[in-house]
Formats: structure tokens, C-alpha cells, sequence
RNA sequence: GGCCCGUUCGUCUAGGGGUUAGGACGCAGGAUUUUCAUUCCUGUAACACGGGUUCGAUUCCCGUACGGGCUACCA
């Protein structure tokens, strides 16, 4: 394949979706392949449901999961512009050359008209036999619809859909779907406000920016045969770009595809970065402020509807590209199951280096007001990785590190701490502690096990008593490679502390 | 309702006329770690149903059921 020439083309209507970051992906992937270029097109037709911001979130986006296009809205290319509001005349002028043809034609019906059409026949369409009823060029005189359009009257630009025909789409996914032309509606073209609707203009701009492959999700499959239809009006036929439909991803629970509220709704998140609207209904916290490596989640969403059909996992973008092939995107829609992505997310934490991780969880850290040195933020993180799944968890399961705690574990303390005693049996350790020249983590560890053996204890009697001292939890990395990061005088400082706390408590 | 698409463990999926139907997540148990996590091992669990075709269907065909999408001057 050559001159691979795919576009991701969002509508700003809001935040995007999941879904529609999966679509992008597929599209990145195939270009990038095959050295082709990515576009990126924003069909913002619809001035009505225009949301502003949305188009700088769908960029930012894209830059934040690494799937960045090489041309496109904001992104330069000698296609332009790439935006369809800045494009309007273009459409006009082929929305015209279809009534030229006599393969569309002028309807002034009103919506109200339409309206109330359905609200007779709820089986009403605006197709082959209905169109000789109504109000358009098809009916009226040349000289009446003359008049109309000089008089400025409303009016739209309908597709004449042929009678009769079998529409036939190769699906690179789905392989042959056919369709009857007699069970199309005859499909506004140009509408009322002078904009293209979707099927037009994205016919007019795929022909025009020389797409080569149209990628898209399976809501797009029914109309894709006006679209054909569309091709075979304009003669472009023959050079019409291959369609590959994608499965749907359907919501973790319960049945039909995957919607924005779910997000809400099960404290998970589907957008890719957060995004605050007009109310809070409307507001979603995404994948990056949840603590997701973008890595993962690009991994994690290769994986919805497409499979290398090895056994191997982990894909870097790079690994992606080279194993990704149309031909293996499933047909079934895909269940959100964001314990997969978590997993994913700790598989890359885990394989992340300490000066990585210490770049994200610097912020997170400094969040809570303390500005740890690199050094001590990186042993941080590398004590750490293997116990986190998401970003946050560095300060969740390890704000110890950094300050005092203020719960300890009770249960532990009180089966091995005595009011009565342990703190005269535990003096002589703090002590010989302080005696350390090195406090490395090996000398410590030599330290507390000579103590340990001299008092005639068990490892089991000291450890739990210093990890929990020292942290407040039972859980955590290795007691004396903390030690030896707190470095002796706050180790001594916790532990006096902590034994206050223990005998005042327990 | 009409048109179109789909259906392998709970989930993501591999596979494909004759297989012990494979992997991953999750879950359960075990080993290691005198913590937790990691790692390793083991277990759990699936071809929607009914007819064909065939020596043989989970795989091919047709139905049914179920699920989904579309059916706007929204994308």
C-alpha cells in the first residue's frame, strides 16, 4: 500500500469520547504503517450543537495519547482548510453540481411541514415515491422554483436517490453489506443554513483531500450507502476510498454502547482528559487526571476490537504500528472493562524508570506541599512502582514518606506492643541504631538483627513494631531501604514518637 | 416497525470441519517475600439455540433468539 492518505474527523460537540480515541488510534496506526499521513478534519457543521473549547480539547487530547497527526486543523497541509465551517462555499458549489446533474434537486418543505409528515405516517420518508408529492424542484415549475430561490426563500439540496439499484459496499471489516436504493430517504445534502450536512461534506472533503481509507465506527455503516451513492452522483466512483467499520464499545455493565454518563455513573472514567462543561452533569474527569500513563491507555484501547493474534501484550506505539492490520479488527463490539486498563496502567508504572516516574509524581507530591530532592523522589518512586496502579496511589499508599502519619494499624500494634515493657526493650535498638555510622540499608538491617537476637526476640516481634512505627502501615517496600532513605535522625525521630503514640493508644 | 451489523470462559480475545478449544484480565488457592506489592505455580470458567450440509460441526449454510446500530435541515 502507498500514499496512505486517513483522516480522524471529530465533530466538536463536547469532550471526546473514548470511542472516538480509538478511532483515531486505528487511523495513526494505519498511516504510520505505511508512512502515510494522518489528518485531522473538524466537521463542526452543525452550528447549533457547536461547543466552544471542544476543538482545542480534541488536539490537546491527541497530543496527550501520543496519536498525533501529521496534517490537518492546527496541524498545517496543502489540503485546507480543515476545518468544514471555513469550507462552506465549497459545498455549495457541489451541492449545486448535483441539481446540475439532475442527481439532486431544491426542496422547500419547512421542517414544520416534515414534521408533521411523520407525525401522519410515522413510516413517512422523504425517498422516491414521497418526493413526487412534495414541495421541490422535482414538482414545480422551473419558472416557480426560479422564483422561489430569487425570492430568498428556505430551501435545502436533497440527494435524488436512483431507483430501484443494489448498493454494494466491500467493508474491509465486515466484508459485502448491501443495501436497496428503494429503502434509502433521499438525504439533505445542503441545509437550510447554507452548511453541508455530514454526508456531504464528508464525501466533498475525503474526494478532496484524497483520502484513501475511511476508518470510522459501526454507526456510520447504514449511511454509507448514500455515501456511495453520493460517489457514484459525483463520478468519483471508481477512486472512492476503502471503508473499514469499526466495532462499537459497549458499556461495562448492562447492555448498549458505552455513553458519557457512564463515566459518572460508575466513578470511572471514558474521556481521555477531563473535561468541565456548563453544569456538573457535564463535567468528567478523563484517563490523564485519573492517573493513567497515556501509554496505557493507548494499549489498553488498541486491544477493544483488535488483536496482533500473538500472545504478546505490551505494545509500544511503534510495536503497534508494525503488528496493526485492518483485516484483524474483530466485528463484535467490545465491553469497558477498566480493570484491564488498570492493569495495563501498573504493567507500564512498573516497567517505567525512576526518573520517568519522578517527573510525574513530582507534581502530585508537591500537591501536598512538600518539594522532595530528585534523589529522594526517585528511591521514592522506585520503592514504590511495584505497588501502585495508578499515578495518585504514589501519594495514597506513600504520604509517609513525606510526613507523619496519623492512623497507624491498631490491630498489629496491639498484639505485639506491650504498655508494660516494650518500650524499655525497644530502647536499647533505637539506641544502638543511632550508633550507625552508615545507615545503609544493609548495616541497618545487620543492626536490628544483632539486637534482635541479643534481647532473645524473633524477627517477628521487632520488624512489625519498626515498619509500622516508622510508616503507620503494615504495608510497604522493604523496612530497611525505607530506614535508610529516612536516614537515621528521622528514623529516631518516628520511631520516639511513635512509641508515645503506642503506649498512649493502645 | 423497517433496514443493517453482530453472538467463543464474567470481561478482552485466539482459533477453526476431527484441538485436552489457547492466552490475558478478574476471581480462588499455593510458593517466595516474617508486611504489602511484584514474581512464579495451580485452579475456575466459553463455542446462544434449532435445523441442515458432512463420516464428522464450535468452525460452512438457513432459520430463531438475544444484543447493537441506523431510521433528523445531528454527527
Amino acid at each position: 500500500m502507498e500514499n496512505i492518505r486517513v483522516r480522524f474527523a471529530p465533530s466538536p460537540t463536547g469532550a471526546l469520547h473514548i470511542g472516538g480515541i480509538r478511532t483515531a488510534l486505528y487511523n495513526y496506526l494505519l498511516a504510520k504503517k505505511y508512512g502515510g499521513t494522518f489528518i485531522l478534519r473538524i466537521e463542526d457543521t452543525d452550528q447549533t450543537r457547536f461547543v466552544p473549547g471542544a476543538e482545542d480539547y480534541i488536539i490537546e487530547a491527541l497530543h496527550w495519547a501520543g496519536i498525533v497527526p501529521t496534517e490537518g486543523q492546527s496541524f498545517g497541509g496543502e489540503y485546507g482548510p480543515y476545518r468544514q465551517s471555513d469550507r462552506k462555499a465549497i459545498y455549495l458549489d457541489y451541492a449545486k453540481k448535483l441539481v446540475e446533474n439532475g442527481q439532486g434537486y431544491y426542496a422547500f418543505d419547512t421542517p414544520e411541514e416534515l414534521d408533521a409528515a411523520r407525525q401522519a405516517d410515522d413510516t413517512f420518508k422523504y425517498d422516491y415515491k414521497s418526493r413526487a408529492r412534495l414541495n421541490n424542484s422535482l414538482t414545480l415549475s422551473a419558472a416557480e422554483v426560479q422564483q422561489r430561490l430569487d425570492s430568498g426563500a428556505p430551501y435545502v439540496i436533497r440527494l435524488k436517490v436512483p431507483e430501484g439499484e443494489t448498493v454494494h459496499i466491500q467493508d474491509l471489516v465486515r466484508g459485502e453489506v448491501n443495501f436497496q436504493s428503494n429503502e434509502l430517504d433521499d438525504k439533505v445534502m445542503l441545509k437550510g443554513d447554507g452548511m453541508p450536512t455530514y454526508h456531504l461534506a464528508n464525501v466533498v472533503d475525503d474526494r478532496l483531500m484524497k483520502i484513501t481509507h475511511v476508518i470510522r465506527g459501526e454507526e456510520w455503516l447504514p449511511s454509507t450507502a448514500h455515501h456511495v451513492l453520493l460517489y457514484r452522483a459525483f463520478g468519483w466512483e471508481a477512486e472512492m476510498p476503502r471503508f473499514a467499520h469499526l466495532p462499537l464499545i459497549l458499556k461495562p455493565d448492562g447492555k448498549g454502547k458505552l455513553s458519557k454518563r457512564d463515566g459518572t455513573r460508575l466513578g470511572i472514567p471514558v474521556f481521555p482528559l477531563s473535561w468541565t462543561g456548563e453544569t456538573p452533569e457535564d463535567s468528567f474527569v478523563g484517563f490523564r487526571e485519573a492517573g493513567f500513563d497515556p501509554r496505557a491507555m493507548v494499549n489498553f484501547m488498541a486491544f477493544m476490537g483488535w488483536n496482533p493474534g500473538t500472545e504478546q501484550e505490551i505494545f509500544s506505539m511503534d510495536e503497534l504500528a508494525e503488528a496493526f492490520s485492518v483485516e484483524k479488527i474483530g466485528k463484535s463490539g467490545a465491553r469497558f472493562d477498566i480493570e484491564k486498563a488498570r492493569w495495563f496502567n501498573q504493567q507500564y508504572i512498573m516497567a517505567s524508570s525512576e526518573e520517568e516516574l519522578a517527573k510525574t509524581v513530582r507534581p502530585i507530591v508537591e500537591a501536598h506541599g512538600h518539594q522532595p530532592t530528585e534523589a529522594y523522589l526517585r528511591s521514592f518512586v522506585g520503592m514504590m512502582k511495584e505497588r501502585v496502579v495508578l499515578f495518585p496511589d504514589f501519594w495514597t499508599n506513600g504520604a509517609y514518606f513525606f510526613e507523619d502519619f496519623t492512623v497507624f494499624d491498631e490491630a498489629t500494634i496491639r498484639k505485639k506492643w506491650k504498655t508494660d515493657g516494650s518500650r524499655a526493650i525497644f530502647a536499647p535498638l533505637l539506641e544502638q541504631l543511632d550508633g550507625q555510622a552508615d545507615y545503609n540499608a544493609a548495616a541497618v538491617q545487620a543492626c536490628v538483627e544483632g539486637f534482635t537476637n541479643a534481647a532473645g526476640l524473633k524477627f517477628g516481634d521487632v520488624l512489625p513494631i519498626l515498619r509500622v512505627g516508622l510508616t503507620g502501615t503494615m504495608k510497604g517496600p522493604a523496612v530497611f531501604d525505607m530506614m535508610a532513605l529516612l536516614g537515621k535522625v528521622e528514623c529516631r525521630r518516628r520511631m520516639e514518637r511513635a512509641f508515645d503514640l503506642f503506649d498512649q493508644v493502645i
